[in-house]
DNA sequence: GGGGCACCACATT
DNA sequence: TTCCAAATGTGGTGCCCC
């Protein structure tokens, strides 16, 4: 497979900044003659040492390793691996249409052309619409020296000592926007816009009707833009998107590429092309093709078809060969309904709980009142989060209802965000998903796996989901709604009701450990609780991605005093299982059951834990963390399941109760 | 084994 | 002196459930 990997060298030695690859040592329209050395070595310099250099340099890692993964895979390939390809590619050939003349057009360095335009005393001066931390837009000026979008400001100021600066102003961006819109309605009254400044154009009925060329469109389209906004734009016109996207870079700014609608004209075309310069290829899918198969241009990807194919997904293998022939959408694409609507803000770093939990007001504040301008409602509520270490984690919790006001999603959000401290936190973000319009009528998921468990458990059982909740909601919000905000927790929720029907019952699986509304009323502090008892990190790190992941850990929420449970998941391969096997004890003694005698151990080594402490303010564990003879007695005699000894199939090791829980209930 | 879901990485502007 | 965004979509992966 030698042959197949033509891997680079990746720079380093004595210009470490070579290897330093950012998004802006990539050629960019108006960035022709710039020393890109030069360039490449300021930033690293700025950038070297920096928390944020530390995570490129992670994330990097990670990239490293999946192209040695696929190196692996790839010298394992035998000639029967690699012998389904050339189907593929005479199929996609075969799908191939030449009838559609599709327009692409990107206005030049939009936002800074605005201002310009707004304020011409800034003409001919190096502009960077944005801030310190990043620059929006960089006039072509600006670029000159190196200076682009996405870049932080104070390396655009480093590289370009005089650059000015401009604060965004996106209405005035839109006003522009809408201009230039209604030059593209003329010719495509279903054109599609892909951002403000960006916009594809179906002009094959133009062409045909008005019996005029695509580059004639093209010249009056930006003529006319010119005219009603007084800005340029660069304009592309192919066969398919994908292409007339490649094109309306090629002579920016303030001109236009035509590629004629013939098979060959588009074959010579991709056969040189950069695979960077297609939509879709990033840094990482760049560099992935290049140093596990020496991919560098489009014309390649045919050549290493069979590798390709071999190597990734279906998916994948489609769009790859597809970028190697030159195709790309010819269809108008349906109009699709927005599926996620968020909003994220960063501050400087922070540990301060008071003022993370600030933030997320502000962000569910935001939320709330960006869903309800566009009458939306949403299910699933993601809580994005960016550590000072610019480690980036999701995390997502399912409502049971559609919610859309701010204590709703404020409840969800701080459950989330709760889950996971004590974090120094530099960004923090609220996505919601599962949309639904107020007016359409939202039909409440049904639990499939809840009626099972219901039919399997106890027929009789009347269990109301929303009434189970816990009353002491001290926010004064409707907690109904998202009582139980997980599929899962449903379930639990359910189960743990159902198996005792007492909602003082701790239910667990081999990877949940729930703990119900018992725990709310606990006046504890909550923070320090939350944050001790098992976080993320605790049990097992971060989860890795693909292949590499070698430990595993998910998690949804933990103590709560809003909620009516909590649960935490964790996995069972804990790098610390003290902490679970405390748990599980703690839950076992709360149940009354017996505990085999290792849980005796860690109860004796943990003892300083702070929940068992706090357990015993509130009288329900005795000092060696056992239910008070007292709680035990009520328990029992509320409790119907018939207590068990809990078995030990191997001294000392920990057993999930979940099993037992689940072997038990099915007898019933 | 397939569908649904959650999480995450990647991509684009 | 210090400083690296925001909004959105897509696809892969792994898990659970049926």
């Amino acid at each position: 497979m030698s042959s197949a990997a033509g891997a680079p060298s990746d720079g380093g030695g004595d210009r470490p900044w070579q290897s330093y690859h950012t998004a802006y040592t990539n050629g960019k329209a108006g960035m022709e003659g710039v020393d890109k050395e030069k360039v490449q070595k300021v930033i690293y310099e700025m950038s070297k040492g920096s928390k944020y250099f530390e995570n490129e340099q992670k994330k990097e890692a990670i990239t490293k390793q999946k192209i040695e993964h696929l190196r692996a895979q790839c010298a394992k390939l035998n000639d029967n691996d690699i012998s389904h390809f050339q189907k593929k590619i005479l199929e996609l050939e075969a799908s191939r249409d030449l009838s559609k003349i599709w327009l692409h057009t990107d206005m030049d360095a939009f936002y800074a052309a605005v201002e310009i335009l707004e304020n011409p005393s800034l003409k001919g001066k190096p502009l960077a619409v944005g801030s310190m931390s990043m620059i929006a837009t960089a006039s072509y000026e600006a670029r000159k020296f190196g200076v682009r979008a996405a870049m932080p400001g104070f390396i655009g100021c480093k590289l370009c000592p005089d650059l000015v600066f401009v604060r965004p102003n996106f209405e005035r961006y839109t006003h522009y926007s809408e201009l230039a819109r209604k030059v593209f309605q003329r010719y495509d009254p279903n054109f599609f816009a892909t951002s403000l400044d960006e916009a594809y154009l179906n002009i094959t009925e133009v062409c045909i009707e008005r019996g005029i060329t695509g580059e004639e469109v093209a010249s009056e389209l930006r003529g006319a833009i010119h005219q009603e906004t007084g800005l340029t734009c660069s304009v592309g016109v192919a066969p398919n998107r994908m292409i007339a996207k490649v094109c309306s870079d090629i002579n920016k700014p303030n001109g236009q590429f035509i590629l004629p609608n013939e098979r060959d004209a588009v074959t010579t075309f991709v056969s040189t092309l950069p695979i960077r310069k297609i939509g879709g290829i990033g840094k990482v899918t760049e560099q992935m093709l290049h140093q596990v198969l020496g991919i560098t241009t489009c014309q390649q990807m045919l050549q290493k078809a069979a590798f390709l194919c071999a190597l990734f997904s279906e998916g994948s293998t489609d769009f790859f060969l597809s970028v190697g022939l030159g195709l790309g959408g010819t269809e108008t694409p349906e109009h699709r309904l927005r599926k996620s609507m968020s909003c994220e803000r960063t501050f400087s770093a922070t540990n301060d709980y008071s003022l993370q939990f600030e933030k997320l007001d502000n962000l569910a504040e935001n939320l709330a009142d960006d869903l309800q301008k566009e009458c939306l409602k949403g299910r699933t509520l993601t809580l994005k989060l960016k550590t000072a270490a610019f480690e980036v984690r999701t995390r997502a919790a399912t409502a049971q209802s559609y919610i859309s006001s701010k204590e709703d999603i404020l409840i969800c959000a701080k459950k989330l965000l709760k889950a996971e401290l004590p974090l120094s936190l530099r960004l923090m973000g609220l996505r919601m998903s599962h949309l639904c319009g107020e007016k359409d009528d939202p039909t409440i998921p049904t639990q499939k796996t809840l009626d099972r468990f219901f039919r399997l458990s106890d027929n009789n059982s009347n269990v109301n989901r929303t009434n189970g909740a816990s009353s002491n909601d001290a926010s004064g919000g409707d907690d109904c709604n998202i009582g139980a905000t997980t599929k899962d927790e449903c379930l639990i929720h359910d189960a743990v009701t159902d198996i005792s029907s007492d909602q003082h019952t701790f239910f667990s699986n081999d990877e949940n450990i729930f703990v119900p509304e018992e725990r709310s009323s606990v006046n504890y502090d909550n923070e320090v609780v939350s944050s001790n008892l098992l976080t993320c990190d605790d049990l097992g790190g971060t989860k890795l991605d693909g292949n590499t992941s070698n430990s595993k850990v998910t998690q949804s929420e933990k103590f709560d005093d809003l909620s009516h449970f909590t649960s935490c998941k964790a996995s069972a391969s804990s790098s610390k299982p003290n902490q679970q096997f405390w748990v599980d004890g703690y839950i076992c003694s709360l149940c009354g059951f017996e505990l085999p005698p290792c849980f005796e151990e860690e109860r004796q080594e943990h003892s300083d834990f702070h929940l068992a402490e706090l357990l015993q303010q509130e009288e329900a564990l005795d000092s060696s963390g056992h239910l008070t003879k007292e709680r035990l007695a009520e328990r029992q005699s509320t409790t119907p399941t018939p207590k068990k000894k809990l078995k030990s199939s191997k001294e000392g090791k920990h057993i999930p109760i979940d099993s037992f829980f689940l072997k038990h209930n099915k007898k019933l």
